[in-house]
DNA sequence: TCTAGCCTAGAACGCACGTTCTGATTACGC
DNA sequence: GCGTAATCAGAACGTGCGTTCTAGGCTAGA
């Protein structure tokens, strides 16, 4: 890609621009109109130079058929977007997802990157971590929790649970025995919690962690 | 959005798959070519119709001005792609970014959501974390690190560091204190770690840190 | 000063392509 | 059956639009 003229920055520009709004490109007499040229001629000059540092790619004969290489688009990648429902702090009850908060609504929103994404990337919701009480999984102040709204768990998932009786809420290996469950700390150095069945609401599986490092 | 024909639903088809590849629409004789239909009015008829309904917008007059609306565009995000240079483990030294790494390689890459992306995106390479060394700074085995490629570090950063007399890998925050580096954990309950600032080879600084949780 | 390369003008050519008009065919309710 | 509406055919029209040709102005180096 070799230097480029202001003319040529300027159409540049101005495709993009053109693009963004409608999807599709200008037409050579809609560039010179833009962009103040005399001539059609010049303006496809200009697009053959483009062209040439590989700037745009054309195919010839065809109305509008400019493509922008290289550009942002390439770098644009589908992620699901997931609904911020709030903060999950150790002595607060865990916000919990109403019908249609799935749906683009009133709240934040995170994109979450597709590695990070499961297979099924449906009834997903997010949260911030207020305070220290989780740091036995890894996880502290100001991260982002991305959960699965779901009731049930299997043994072994790590889950967000609220414990009615302590007024607790926590994030926890799941393992039900009996009639009792086992909330295992992340970190095997620390003491599991066994609680009744019956006083244990789980409110979503943990499905990925993001932290923002200050600085 | 009423129902739609099984020749609509081609129509709509084309058009999407067409617009992939080329970044441009399908004219009228095109769609008609690439749905075996007859007649180039058919196309129009057809394509009135998806306007009617909503699926398309189309300015007249002007060639290949077919829109698609509502469309999974709206899904996509511009995200930086990050390098994953290897892993980083408490006796191993750290994988440094060679000249021209950062640029799209033989390395996996990892999609940073643009939460998480700082002002400036250069510079930036990820790690993915081996072992259980580091949990004082609320990372865990499989973790994956975002770092900005930097030697010097401001204090309160939170730096990967390799101390070349311990042969030891770690991630810390970072305090320039006259001749010596106190390194901080993260969990306020550690210790922290002194050695002379010519024993710390800074790598880079935390950016951000991401978990996918099993299952 | 001459020349070579880069850029700009204006106009004309001709196919590409959206549009439209007239009919034929099918689908469907009564 | 018949009538109405929906859909499809084929062709022609007119213009949108890429292309090309000729030629005139720059700047810079020999």
């Amino acid at each position: 890609m070799s230097a480029i003229s202001t003319r040529q920055q300027e159409i540049l520009d101005f495709l993009r621009e053109y693009h963004t709004d409608r999807s599709y490109m200008p037409s050579i007499r809609e560039i010179q109109l833009a962009c103040g040229i005399s001539s059609t001629s010049v303006v496809d000059y200009n697009l053959r130079l483009l062209e040439r540092d590989g700037y745009i790619r054309r195919s010839p004969d065809i109305s509008r058929a400019i493509e922008l290489v290289g550009e942002p688009e390439a770098d644009l990648v589908e992620v699901a977007r997931i609904p911020v429902l709030g903060a999950i702090a150790a002595g607060e009850p865990i916000p919990v997802p109403e019908a249609g908060a799935y749906a683009d609504g009133d709240h934040d929103s995170f994109a979450l990157p597709p590695e990070l994404t499961p297979r099924d990337p449906d009834n997903l919701y997010a949260l911030r971590v207020k305070g220290y009480s989780m740091i036995d999984a890894f996880v502290t102040d100001g991260d982002i929790v991305v959960l699965r709204h779901t009731r049930d768990a299997r043994n072994g998932d790590m889950v967000a649970a609220w414990l009615p009786m302590q007024e607790e809420a926590t994030l926890k290996h799941f393992y039900l025995e009996g009639e009792n469950v086992r909330l295992m700390p992340a970190n095997p150095a620390m003491e599991p919690i066994i609680v009744p069945a019956d006083s244990v609401q789980v409110h979503g599986k943990v499905v990925a962690v993001m932290r923002k490092v200050a600085a």
